[in-house]
DNA sequence: CGGCTTGCTGAGCAACGCTCAACAAGCTAC
DNA sequence: GTAGCTTGTTGAGCGTTGCTCAGCAAGCCG
């Protein structure tokens, strides 16, 4: 069952850079298609083709080893969705959302996973997560130019839930066209966050 | 450590039914505390003051008795929801409303335990929560005497992320009063579903 | 008392997270 | 070239946990 896959492996040593990395790199891999706290420290060994003590010498628990993948996922994800250096200011927070779409459309899975697993009981995970949505709010805010006090901030944190929401079942099922979905979602963002003006 | 909190009980026989009811209740008990997932048999079983075998005997594996757990878990809280049966129309979805933030507010962490657990990786308990939200839309649809149609559907359940998040971190550091958060959901519930008319 | 159903247990296996002592690949120094 | 150092790497093994199985025993009937 879980045979050899890599047989004709001479078994090379690596610097621990590229160990790391490599490990990690598995990780993003395995991740679409497992919940990434099922993700057995034994399957990962195997498929780097190490044993399993050495994994435990990069990453001194299973715990440490999965978060490390999801921050590399959360990294990955917000190179890809936060706006270029010149972007005009106006065309930020649009931008944000087109890219967002289109990031859930190309990696369906890989995306789910991670939204799931970050709810995941795990509180570390959830952390990372957690990381992620402040990020791309301060961004939001700052790019919307209005003031970055706590209850807008809560506000557009749960318009986040609802984006994401609303983007994974059009995904699904596209009840709407691509320009009425991004039509909407920026509609009532505007609606939320001008609220108290 | 994990002494014996039961100790003076002499093993008594109870019926299957008695035991089933017991050990989900056990579960929910100890829900608030621990990440579902994480719930190992033998404390469920310690607790009940019966073997680990026993517990497989009513619940063939693992994730069957904690999907039982988690199913109690949501009929409890649809009960709570649901609007009496001699409710006027016009009353249901604000006293919905009103019962699920009073909810949040008395079940915080029990609560946020099920959200969390939903996403959590298993697609088991992530079923039974999105049956939950199912019943919810198609009563509050019905309530407000719309059509039940993809698109519609689509909205109010991106609507239930928005308002369970937003719901969440109010309970944690409440920036507007109870009303102005009970008007704030209906007005954006009322504008999102009234969208195509 | 014998026999039946059925709630219940203990021993034990396999998988998995994790530890530890030791090996060996690649380098520098003499 | 070989001695010696660093450090990437491994195998054996322990404890926990999900799960199995053969069999015990509590209650009931004839």
């Amino acid at each position: 069952m879980t045979a050899s896959p890599p047989p004709p492996m001479p078994r090379s040593r690596r610097s621990a850079g590229d160990r790391r990395t490599q490990l990690v790199q598995i990780g993003l891999e395995l991740l679409p298609t497992t919940p990434i706290q099922e993700l057995t420290i034994d399957a990962v060994a195997a498929r780097a083709g190490i044993s399993r003590s050495l994994l435990f010498h990069y990453f001194a628990t299973k715990r440490e080893y999965y978060t490390a993948v999801t921050r590399a996922a959360a990294e990955f994800m917000l190179e890809h969705l936060l706006p270029p250096p010149g972007a005009p200011q106006e065309d930020q927070v649009p931008g944000m959302l087109d890219r967002y779409v289109g990031w859930v459309e190309a990696f369906r899975e890989s995306h789910l996973a991670f939204v799931r697993g970050a709810g995941g009981g795990d509180p570390w995970v959830a952390e990372v997560y957690e990381e992620t949505r402040q990020r791309l709010v301060e961004v939001a805010l700052t790019a919307l130019q209005l003031p970055d006090d706590a209850p807008r901030r809560q506000l557009v944190l749960a318009w986040f839930a609802f984006a994401e929401d609303l983007v994974g079942s059009w995904a699904d099922e596209p009840t709407l066209t691509r320009e009425e979905l991004l039509a909407l979602l920026r509609d009532v963002l505007d609606r939320l966050v001008l609220r108290g003006r």
